[in-house]
RNA sequence: GUGGGCGUAGCUCAGUCGGUUAGAGCGCAAGAUUGUGGCUCUUGAGGUCGCGGGUUCGAAUCCCGUCGCUCACCCCA
């Protein structure tokens, strides 16, 4: 059987879904111009070296979750997981005028996971990357502009959790510290966490079980094995988000699983997302590129996550209607053929102008009018042809004249029925 | 990759102690109105009951397999 439907996690976007993503770039496209952000689109598919050294060898999105193949030049080649090593390496390969770069994208990602609520294979970002300026200020204004972004889409009801990873020297730290400190626990963890112990300790003091949380409740906070540096550039994000008026809450748990990441990383939920909570994230990190590393902050929105977030909550944006909508229906062929010139016309001078289908009778060209809630209705059968008019029919009430077939004289008479 | 739930008309779903021709609402089409939409009424089209195999006199219904969707784990947007 030829497959009629998409492959699995990915789906064809259509219909009035289409409108609402539209309305939403569009306005991203807006907020972060005025930021002072310049688009970037870079190529979808990579060399797989990319990603391996930009996002950690060890991470699960490289080990596990890349669509990744060789090309018929014996090449690894993979389609992107996620949209800033790229961005890095447009702006790295531009030399000192880049690292100052403030860029944004938009577009598909890919990772081969198990779909479900929230999550896809082919799935949608929004997001940039401010380069340079390791300042905890730089950071704190990323999130706000995020924050802002959704606040921007109508989304309400989000919460907004900060951490910190410090740097890499305090993430050694913190993984010793912890090991230690949970070492002699390991009798109350779960078999999950007492392996975890070893390969990801921070994940441990994330555990979805009671009894796991319960054991863990006297572990210290990781940033205490931090460096003081790390501790104060955390506090300086947090106190400036709270002068911003934004109502950040530290999250010792969170963990992103980039390891690019260092000092603040943070993510946006909201309720209405299922297991899958996070809307947007986002963090400060220190990118490995041509042996050296590359400093910047960035974000991304989930393009699916946020209108599923915004259904939940009955906030979905309405796209905007054309104004003024106008429907030819015709009569015969020679009705069909005469329309087509006055569509053109009127198309030119900034109507939108629909078509029936001259073949079939009025009543249902008038129905489908009416589905497409045109404003007007252009009628040309036999009589009007012999005539050299057309009918004008205003669909609201039914009121109906007719003008010359000519498009100024359409175009008139269209502007006056509608002020009448 | 692992586990649970679900696959019946274009859409949302009824129908399963196995038993005539598988139903409804919405949508679609035609008509009631010689060339006039929305509301109403009438009529109609549309189904390999996901696919394959098995049990049975007989399967949408029971069994096995498979594909797909979905939710969750892991992890992330």
């Amino acid at each position: 059987m030829p497959p009629l439907q998409p492959l699995q996690g990915m789906a064809d976007l259509a219909g009035p879904e289409v409108a609402v993503w539209q309305v939403l770039e569009a306005r991203a496209h807006d907020l972060l111009k005025r930021h002072g952000y310049a688009e970037v689109r870079t190529p979808i598919l990579e060399p797989t070296d990319l990603f391996a050294r930009g996002l950690g060898d060890t991470t699960d999105v490289v080990q596990k979750e890349m669509y990744t193949f060789t090309d018929r030049g014996g090449r690894s080649l993979t389609l992107r997981p996620e949209g800033t090593a790229s961005v890095i390496r447009h702006v790295a390969a531009r030399g000192a005028e880049g690292l100052s770069a403030r860029l944004y994208y938009l577009g598909p990602m890919f990772r081969s996971e198990r779909p479900q609520a929230g999550r896809r294979r082919q799935f949608h970002q929004v997001g940039l990357e401010r380069l340079g300026e390791p300042d905890p200020l730089a950071d704190a204004e990323v999130i706000a502009l995020q924050v802002d972004l959704l606040a921007d889409w109508g989304l309400e009801g989000t919460r907004l959790l900060v951490n910190t990873r410090g740097t890499p020297e305090d993430r050694v730290a913190v993984s010793k510290g912890l090991q230690v400190a949970l070492r002699p626990l390991a009798e109350a963890l779960c078999e999950d966490c007492r392996r975890r112990i070893d390969t990801n300790p921070l994940r441990v003091l994330d555990c979805k079980r009671p009894a796991c949380q319960e054991a863990t409740r006297d572990v210290p906070s990781p940033v205490s094995w931090m460096s003081p540096e790390s501790r104060v550039y955390f506090d300086t994000v947090v106190r400036a988000l709270g002068a911003m008026g934004l109502d950040a809450e530290p999250t010792p748990r969170l963990v992103r699983g980039l390891d690019y990441y260092v000092h603040t990383v943070w993510e946006i939920t909201h309720p209405g997302l299922g297991a899958q909570d996070a809307v947007a994230g986002g963090g400060r990190y220190l990118l490995p590129l041509e042996g050296k590393g590359i400093p910047g902050v960035g974000f991304a929105v989930g393009m699916e996550r946020a209108v599923l977030a915004l259904e939940s909550a009955g906030r979905l944006p309405e796209p905007p209607r054309p104004p003024h909508v106008v429907f030819l229906a015709g009569l015969g062929q020679a009705a069909g053929l005469a329309n087509l010139g006055l569509a053109r016309d009127l198309r030119r001078s900034g109507l939108t102008v629909l078509a029936g289908d001259c073949h079939r009778s009025l009543k249902s060209q008038l129905k489908s009018a009416d589905k497409a809630s045109a404003d007007w209705a252009l009628i040309r059968g036999e009589d009007e042809l012999a005539r050299r008019e057309v009918t004008l029919r205003r669909l609201r009430d039914g009121w109906q004249t007719t003008v010359p077939d000519d498009p100024d004289a359409v175009r008139n008479a269209l502007v006056e029925t509608n002020e009448s």
